[in-house]
DNA sequence: CGTTAGCACTCGCCTTTTGTGAGTGCCAAA
DNA sequence: TTTGGCACTCACAAAAGGCGAGTGCTAACG
């Protein structure tokens, strides 16, 4: 009936259920109580009875966009409510200036790829004073720049990788058999001037090309490197985050059950989960933004998900964000996730 | 008087009071309840009505071993009680052949010191149900064992230094002019041939009298290396710890507090405090165990602490250990730590 | 027809009350 | 020295009552 009617009323009346509802939402941010007619009614700015009010509350529940904890509680904002409300209603709030700047100076003294990504999960949650968490960059281009042998005893030797730029990667190596110095020192020598610049997938090829030419006498040496290179591009892979902040969540009413809690934290340690939904928002093009159920995650349930690709030379390499209760200042917290990316890419870029 | 008396009835009545006081803290320990003096008289063994046993405890709670969380509850032990039973009363239980096992096999099974000590770490955590907590290995004598530097840019230098066999730690250094490429080869040239096998320490001494001696062209790329010697070894000092099961915590009804939690868990993440419990016990000769305020610190009121140290070459090289409530299984967590310890030192030294 | 006032009703939450039982301390007797 | 007895104390749980915010519905109003 009243439903009926206030489809008929037009675009105003669907405007008034609009404002309603954002009025709501940004209450229930605010307080974490259930919003109730009179206060909407007094503080919405809309001159409307608290009974008319009522009136929409009623409907926006048939739409499923609020419900009521109890028979006798004020409204509060469903996921799909928190949804229509991310979407379509909220103001962003700019950034603060200082928080900016205090984000750009932190990630600008801090040296190393691995400094700067747990320096943004520290801002990220330091700022909204949620749980920061950044994915640890994955290069789809591993480019080599430079390898060495180290003999460590007869029939084990060392393999540093350095690739892309300044990381550094190594890993021991157990050999068919044993290699002289000489031997070791002239396969870094060939390895390095046939392939430095390369990307470690071209390497591998015409590595594998040159090898069926020539059997020569580096052939097992070349395969172990070869399985290195494969090594790492395979834990390239499989990676990982960083999280910082997570005891800010101790802080949120909706968390003091401590088994849902528990829950949480060992999601965050197993990293699995987690990961899983993170990998979703790496392939999306811009901001994600997962409400509560909505992940998939039962862990997640009462939690959203607030993420930001970050990239360098246009390519996306990782993905950051902040984890909360659904009931999050979004209007904060979405600038903030998105200038933290944007802070980390320039970062990356010129490290 | 009954404090008198019971001091005049010899060896016999203080070895009763003993007696009552181990069974206390073992009931106490099992099922976090305070333990009354029916329950004490029923089930100690000791043929002694409950009326006999309040006498008894009246004098452990003037001794400030016991006491009353209220009038009409039975008695808890207090931090001291726990340390007299734990200093002399505790009887240790066997580890259990096939958990001992599993720590042998997961350690054996993994690579790399750091692979090693995150899973030590998780073995303990997972055996004894509490949080498991690891130091990362601190080498009093790092060994240089080669060094490269690598041009990244003008003035960026890589540095990359193999020490103690295999572990291989790097860092960028801006440069004061311009090295060539080989500039950079003839001083890792140079450091290799002189100090190879060297201590860290040790080189740098030998480095600055040959400084002083010779202001060759290298003089400043050799104060660089050096500074980075430096900070290696300084890095070396403020060092890391690895914990494992956090979550585990949050099982223990003493731990219902989200406060207290929450407090637990920063120090956890800030790291400071805890270190510098366990450095303490790092220069301990065996196990240790903080009870409760004992550690004097605030945050680890209610909570116990049993460290052991690891080593190598029969050199104290790090501590391991578990965190959890004040009423732990002492008896199971003693040994399972100290055998941990015992696994992890023989695993790294054949690594 | 949308809007509003009025009203009965619901129900979470807080406070107070009351009962219960475990456990104590003390005393006097064995 | 040990024990039984007894009065007493409290934490804890369940029950009861009051409060108040908020609802849904209905009927009246412009």
């Amino acid at each position: 009936m009243s439903k009926t009617g206030k489809s008929q009323s037009g675009g105003l009346g669907v405007d008034r259920a609009q404002m309603l509802l954002k009025f709501l939402v940004e209450r229930y941010i605010r307080d974490g109580l259930p919003v109730g007619s009179r206060t909407l009614a007094k503080d919405s700015g809309l001159d409307l009875s608290p009974a008319t009010i009522r009136n929409v509350m009623a409907d926006l529940e048939d739409m499923g966009l609020v419900r009521s904890p109890h028979t006798s509680a004020g409204r509060i904002p469903t996921a799909k409510g928190y949804r229509i409300f991310v979407d379509s209603l909220l103001t962003i709030k700019p950034v603060h200036s200082q928080e900016v700047e205090s984000i750009r100076q932190k990630l600008s003294q801090s040296s190393g790829t691995d400094s700067l990504i747990s320096h943004a999960s520290d801002m990220l949650s330091r700022i909204t004073h949620l749980a920061g968490v950044v994915t640890i960059p994955r290069r789809e281009r591993v480019r080599l720049q430079h390898v060495e042998f180290l003999p460590l005893s007869s029939r084990r030797v060392l393999v540093i990788l350095v690739v892309n730029g300044q990381e550094v990667q190594n890993r021991v190596i157990d050999t068919e058999r044993e290699y002289s110095q000489s031997e070791l020192q002239q396969a870094a020598n060939y390895l390095n001037s046939e392939f430095a610049g390369l990307e470690l997938q071209e390497m591998r090829g015409r590595l594998l090309a040159s090898m069926q030419q020539a059997r020569d006498a580096m052939h097992h040496l070349m395969q172990d490197a070869m399985r290195i290179a494969d090594q790492i591009l395979d834990q390239q892979r499989d990676d990982d985050y960083v999280l910082a902040g997570q005891t800010n969540l101790m802080n949120y009413a909706e968390m003091c059950d401590i088994e849902k809690l528990r829950h949480l934290f060992n999601a965050f340690n197993t990293k699995r989960d987690i990961l899983h939904i993170l990998d979703q928002s790496i392939h999306a093009e811009g901001m994600q933004i997962f409400i509560g159920e909505e992940s998939g995650y039962q862990v997640l349930d009462e939690c959203s998900l607030v993420t930001a690709p970050y990239k360098v030379d246009n390519e996306v390499i990782g993905v950051l964000g902040v984890i909360g209760p659904t009931r999050m200042a979004y209007d904060r917290v979405i600038p903030i996730v998105d200038v933290t990316a944007k802070v980390l890419s320039a970062a990356l870029r010129q490290d």
